[in-house]
DNA sequence: AAATAATACTTTGTTATACTATATACTATG
DNA sequence: CATAGTATATAGTATAACAAAGTATTATTT
C-alpha cells in the first residue's frame, strides 16, 4: 500500500507510544515493530524523529546503556503523562474513526 | 473534540472528495456539511484550500455561475479521475484502520 | 436608511508531521 | 577484510490543515 504518508500524520506518533506502552523498548525495536504491523514503509529515520518529540513533550522516560549485544542503546518507557496522551490519542481515533466510517456508509454507489 | 488536526491530514481530503461525489455541490456548503458531519472546527479557508488543491490533481470539474439566491458560484463535480481517487482513498482508508485498530486491540491494560 | 448578519470565495503565511538522505559507529559473519 | 546487521542522530523537504485577513453581494434587523 502507497502513499499512505499523509494519512499516517497523527496517527504513527500514536501507534509508538503504544509500543513504549507494552514494556520499555528502543528506536530501532520499534521501528522492526512497526513493519511487522503493517507500517512496512516506515524506516527508522521516521521512528528517531517521533521518539525524540515525544521524549521532548515529556511523554517518554529514557535510560542509555550497554545492552546484552554489546551494543548501546536509548531505551525507552511511557511514564504517566505519556500514557494520559496515549488515552487521549485512543479517544480521538475511536472519534475520528468513527466519523470517517459514518462516510463510508452514506458513500454513493456503494 | 479538540487536537484533531493533525489527525485530519490525508483525511478531510477524502471526506471532502465523498461530499462532492454525493452530487454538484460549492465550498461554502461543503464547510456547513463537514460542520454537521461532525468536524466541527473545520473553517471555510480549510474547504477552500482542499477544493484549489483537488481541482489542481484534475480531480474536479468547476462551473462558476448565478446561484438562486443572486450570489456567484462556484460549483463542483467530481469527475472520471476524482471517482478513481475517491476508491484509492478508501482503501488507504480500510488499510488504514484495520492497522490501527489492531494496534488498539493489543493494547496492554485494555 | 443604516447597520449588521449571512452567504460566498480567495489568498498568504504558519505550524506540525512524516519522510529523505546522509552520517556515524560498533558487532557479527562469510 | 569486506559486507551485512544493529543502533542512533539530524538537517532538509514536502505536504496538509489551519489561522487570519480581505473582498463582495444579499438578507435581516434596528
Amino acid at each position: 500500500m502507497d502513499n499512505l504518508t499523509e494519512m499516517l500524520k497523527g496517527l504513527l506518533e500514536g501507534v509508538v507510544l503504544n509500543i513504549v506502552n507494552r514494556g520499555e523498548t528502543y528506536g530501532y525495536k520499534i521501528t522492526r515493530r512497526l513493519q511487522d504491523m503493517g507500517f512496512s514503509d516506515v524506516v527508522d529515520g521516521t521512528t528517531y524523529t517521533i521518539l525524540t518529540r515525544l521524549e521532548k513533550r515529556g511523554f517518554l522516560d529514557t535510560q542509555r546503556r550497554l545492552s546484552e549485544n554489546g551494543l548501546m542503546r536509548k531505551y525507552y518507557t511511557l511514564n504517566q503523562s505519556g500514557k494520559k496522551e496515549l488515552t487521549a490519542f485512543w479517544t480521538r481515533w475511536e472519534y475520528i474513526s468513527k466519523l470517517l466510517n459514518n462516510a463510508k456508509k452514506e458513500q454513493k454507489n456503494g
